[in-house]
DNA sequence: ACTTGACCTTCCCGCAATGGGAAGGTTTAG
DNA sequence: CTAAACCTTCCCATTGCGGGAAGGTCAAGT
């Protein structure tokens, strides 16, 4: 099948899918004699794989060490289950991060009453407030 | 004062002080006769405002929005209070999404026993369960 | 005076992970 | 036989910078 096919069946675009072979994430895919990339099952098993990790917001490099591991029979699933908590990790610091915005945000907003005047919390913690 | 004083007392770095300048977020600062850029204290106290927008989360473009405000003598609080509103619910969304990735992550680690062993439902969920 | 080092300048590359679109070849159906 | 609908490669844009090159400036020490 073509690269259209297989993006349609698998639900990574085309371009991501030939985006990803640029960068070497998935094995450069077979060509026909006009030089399209063909496609079997497996390979859109692979896509489908792909797809689901980057949904679950793992990285480029981590969906590869993932591919790598699922290919591996002898794998621990100690080593999937490091990469996986690893990513936690990473997204609870981002969570934690983007939450304070929030709570700073939705603490400023309360005390600025939202009228037509000029004086406004936010911007007096912006400038500073002792100005 | 020249480019890396101010980045120092502002705490914005005299590369981002540049890159500000060039996309037109702040004005170009004033020249000497080396061409060395010179600041003087209401530009710095405008450097740290956008420092402390940038912290929580505001997009340049959003930080133009409020420093206009800021600028603004007759601004109404409600426009500030909705650029800031108008960020939580982008933020709120953002954390969603990646709390979202936790609990499916967690989940799934939580069923994965960690040992020698390759059976792994972490990987058997990104390969789609049916295989 | 001369040099060294710490400044400053502009400019271009790279990052993550794509999307958009141009220019051109292929294939298929009418 | 042609037009649509594929496919190919390649380069540009995104967001918000950091790194580093090539070159000008300035202050201090010898």
């Amino acid at each position: 099948m073509n690269i259209g096919q297989a993006a349609e069946v698998s639900g990574v675009s085309a371009k991501r899918i030939r985006y990803y072979e640029h960068i070497g994430l998935i094995q450069p895919a077979a060509r026909n004699d006009a030089g399209y990339r063909c496609y079997d099952e497996p390979d859109v098993h692979t896509l489908r794989f792909v797809r689901r990790a980057r949904r679950l917001g793992f990285s480029i490099p981590q969906i590869g060490t993932l591919l790598a591991l699922w290919r591996d029979r002898k794998r621990n699933s100690a080593d999937v289950k490091k990469v996986a908590l690893a990513h936690v990790v990473d997204l609870r610091v981002k969570i934690e991060e983007l939450q304070s915005m929030v709570d700073t945000l939705e603490d400023l907003a309360s005390r600025c009453d939202g009228s037509m005047r000029p004086d406004c919390p936010i911007i007096a913690q912006l400038q500073g407030i002792t100005a």
